[in-house]
DNA sequence: TCATGGCAGCAGCCCACCTTATGTCCAGAT
DNA sequence: ATCTGGACATAAGGTGGGCTGCTGCCATGA
């Protein structure tokens, strides 16, 4: 079968008008090239060169031949050089902080992804509260950080939103089959309230304050998400999550679009000096998505 | 090194996502697919697949190295392509009369070019004079002619052009040593003239009537230039003729150009059913130049 | 727990390809 | 004419690259 090393001595052959020549200049004895040739020729059932007994001419069909294994040949060299290129991005570290949702959620094919991709790229997540993760990015502790509403930047780019839903307790007046599943911020925040922060400083009340609404009645403001589905369950009042923050076990909870959709955004930020190839790679993967 | 089939079995591992079906596409077997993935690894020194349980899919560089690999291997088919198209012009006849001057003088070159590009097709090659080259491509005994000023159509194409030359004895009074070597048509029919025809339809005579001029003296009309030469040494008179007839011994003779210069032109043409792939690829090999 | 699918590793074998050595042809020189 | 040198082809022989066959490993699913 045609090995590439026949191909580069034709093309030598070619450029050197002289097998002899062109043999030393590939490596091979006089002989060896001479099969070469012959031997591919064999295998096309085309004459490539004319043997004068000055020089060594490609034929018509071998001059358009070799243009051809000059593209391969160049191909193999592009290879080459994709290979040196990547040196230094098939090792590496990428430190990462994250916020518990979305570590759990769309991060994963995300990362599996990545790793396909870069195998050799280990990338080692922390969870955190984005506050935390404010301040690991500030301090050089990690190179990227997943944060809630990233500002639009060269540097950051945005993964994906989370709608705001209303939960409400089964049988709320909210929750009659009749009504379509939306229910408007305002009647919301008028209904016995929980609050739930999940650690995150994109919180329910800022999202009702920008809407310039109030709570009249909040009767509990928790941590943990689950806490608040909980207390929903128990009937003690509503609340306004991001959906992303759902459990799976659903019972006992209606969960209701918002009438005016409220999302809020997250996005991967790096820190400004962890411009590494690896971080780099992550970032491209991510773009045109 | 690296093997063609190495890199076929690279494309074929990366549209199947899947050792063990790229092995058997490319007629191998799981283990030397692997082997040879492996082997390319190596060399490279660069992962170009990730294992997955499920599938074995590209890493980012392995995508770039695989889309060269496509490049050399379509510029394999190219090369296959061409060769087929090649067929049946690798072997094959051309028949083409020519008359004597110009296949002494500038076929040679053009035929040992032809030779190298298409060592399989023979030219064989007859000498006649004009009138026989016009019956014999009539007749579609050759399949090539040269003719002197051939029509401008589209089987024919124009090979070079001949000046005539005015040729005087030594110490002709157009000889002069003060003059230059040119001498204008209207005084050289005043001379006592020789004309000779070589066997060649466009004669001195007809030159000299598309001038508008006329012999006035005109003492032997010969077919042989070397006769009309051997008579110009003489002292008998002066002669007209193309410069490539001009024969290497110039002793005795003085050639001047004409004041007006008037070529011949000579050109191949072919016989209209004479449309074979080897003469196309004779014409193509003339046409640039 | 076993069966299945998919890949890697190992041993062995074989032939494809290279080298060494020699032959051939031609051109130019002596 | 003979010799010599350059350039390519050919013959013969050795070897290592690469393929096959088999086994092992791991994960998944019944």
């Amino acid at each position: 079968m045609m090995n590439l090393m026949h191909w580069r001595t034709v093309v030598a052959v070619a450029d050197y008008g002289n097998i002899t020549r062109a043999a030393e200049r590939v490596g091979l004895t006089q002989s060896g090239a001479s099969q070469a040739i012959a031997l591919l020729e064999e295998l096309l059932g085309v004459q490539l060169f004319t043997r004068d007994r000055r020089q060594t001419v490609p034929t018509a069909v071998g001059f358009q031949i070799i243009e051809q294994a000059r593209v391969m040949l160049s191909a193999l060299e592009t290879i080459r050089t994709v290979v040196d290129e990547s040196r230094g991005l098939e090792r590496g570290t990428i430190r990462m902080a994250c916020f518990p949702v979305v570590l759990a959620t769309i991060l994963p094919p995300i990362l599996r992804r990545f790793k396909q991709s870069h195998p050799g790229i280990d990338v080692i997540t922390l969870e955190a509260s984005d506050e935390e993760i404010d301040a690991l990015i500030a301090a050089g502790q990690v190179d990227i950080g997943m944060v809630v509403n990233p500002p639009a930047s060269r540097n950051s780019v945005l993964l994906g939103r989370d709608p705001w839903v209303a939960v409400v307790p089964n049988g709320h007046r909210f929750a009659r089959p009749a009504r379509r599943d939306v229910v408007a911020l305002s009647e919301l925040v008028a209904e016995p309230f929980i609050l739930a922060t999940g650690g995150c400083r994109a919180t329910a009340e800022k999202v009702i304050a920008e809407q310039r609404l109030k709570l009249d009645d909040l009767r509990v403001s928790v941590r943990d998400w689950s806490s608040a589905f909980a207390l929903v369950r128990e009937g003690v009042g509503v609340t306004l999550v991001p959906e992303l923050t759902l459990p799976d076990n659903r019972q006992g909870l209606r969960i209701l679009e918002l009438a005016e959709p409220v999302h809020r955004r997250f996005g991967l930020v790096s820190h400004t000096k962890a411009n590494t190839k690896a971080v780099r790679a992550f970032f491209d993967m991510l773009q045109p998505a």
